[in-house]
DNA sequence: ACCTATTAATAAAC
DNA sequence: TGTTTATTAATAGGT
């Protein structure tokens, strides 16, 4: 249908080429529009030109989306599937791993034990002998060090203290005022020794609780304060 | 193009709607073939008629999938990106757990213990003593029932042995003979007591460790034979 | 992008 | 569905 017939084989001029494809990209369009009308058809027309230009057509009735669900549900299952099902897998791993996880710390709490073999039992009993030792010494160094710290600020500020005070002492005009004055300063404001003492650590020093997402994973291990 | 021209609009009569839907499919199916050809372009149709029938044409060179993937890289980006996010989603919230719970587990273990308060130390420690002495007790208890179970067991069968032994000793014929070929029966293939007494308990009743997958998480309980 | 001679598609009928 | 044919639609090549 032009001024002459042509094959149909690839059109090695590259101009022609284009040419042909604007041309008939617009004939194909307007067959697809009028298929879709026509015939109440679902119709879905992607392009992609040898210069990589993309274009397509798409009943005005669904969208790209539908009619790829659609073909999926109709021509045979797969497409994507693989990339899907490789993600469903390790999801269903991990799923599992984290089963196991659960298992072995109940196991840990003394619950869900029926299962274990009495070597099994023996060993988890040893192990948790063993590692309650490791916490517990962990925690008392911990404890200590912690103490030794608070004490050495402790010492110091009473240093501190000790100092201001001969200050005050050394001088004559109105000691009264000055006492007063100063104490309510240094007290609250300065290094907040004075008024708690050794009771007060804990509110002092301890760091906040690092961010824990979602409920805490800390929730197993039944804080209570001893 | 035909006897008459005829208007763009929904066919009504159905017989003739699915006649041109042959035909005209027939006809874009072509001409979607000859672009690809003449301009080396890759073209993806996918049609569905108003029965629901399905038909397409891809170019040679490509697939399906090719397009849709091709298709999603360049118009836009979604498509049924918004399932498999979900999914991304839910496998991240899975490893996080997963962490969470190796974590805790270290910490069971007396490892990773820097990041803890001295509050959750305490707690932690005294959750694993509460939880030692559960295991502990659990283990004992088993270990006294299956005991129990052997010693019954072993009553039975020496009572059986004794029967046995007063009918042979109730009959003269080959006493001797008869004596040795018994033994050697119920030894080993009955109920398999009298070859070991009390230390082959653990190799005769344990049942076989149940599927440990990938590895088996016990391997965290440090098994040795106490 | 437009023109038009020519081929291709197809509506209606069988 | 498949074939025929009158007719309209698409388009190759030129401008």
């Amino acid at each position: 249908m032009g001024r002459g017939k042509i094959e149909i084989k690839r059109i090695e001029n590259t101009t022609n080429r284009q040419v042909t494809y604007s041309k008939r990209r617009g004939g194909i369009m307007k067959k697809a529009r009028e298929l879709s009308v026509l015939c109440d058809a679902e119709v879905s027309l992607v392009m992609f030109s040898s210069t990589g230009k993309f274009h397509e057509y798409v009943s005005p009735t669904t969208t790209t989306k539908k009619i790829f669900d659609r073909y999926q549900h109709t021509a045979g299952v797969n497409l994507w599937h693989t990339h899907y099902e490789k993600m469903q897998e390790s999801l269903n791993k991990l799923k599992e791993t984290n089963n196991n996880l659960r298992r072995e710390i109940r196991q840990r709490m003394g619950d869900d034990l029926d299962d274990l073999s009495i070597e099994e039992l023996r060993g988890l009993e040893q192990n948790m002998d063993k590692s309650l030792k490791i916490v517990r010494d962990y925690k008392c160094h911990k404890i200590q060090t912690q103490t030794e710290t608070y004490r050495k600020k402790l010492r110091n500020s009473e240093e501190t203290h000790r100092t201001l005070m001969r200050q005050f002492e050394g001088r004559d005009d109105d000691p009264d005022y000055g006492l007063v004055d100063h104490e309510g300063d240094y007290d609250t404001d300065q290094l907040g020794v004075a008024n708690g003492g050794a009771h007060s650590f804990a509110f002092r020093l301890q760091p906040i609780q690092p961010n824990l997402q979602e409920g805490g994973i800390y929730g197993f291990h039944d804080l209570r304060l001893a």
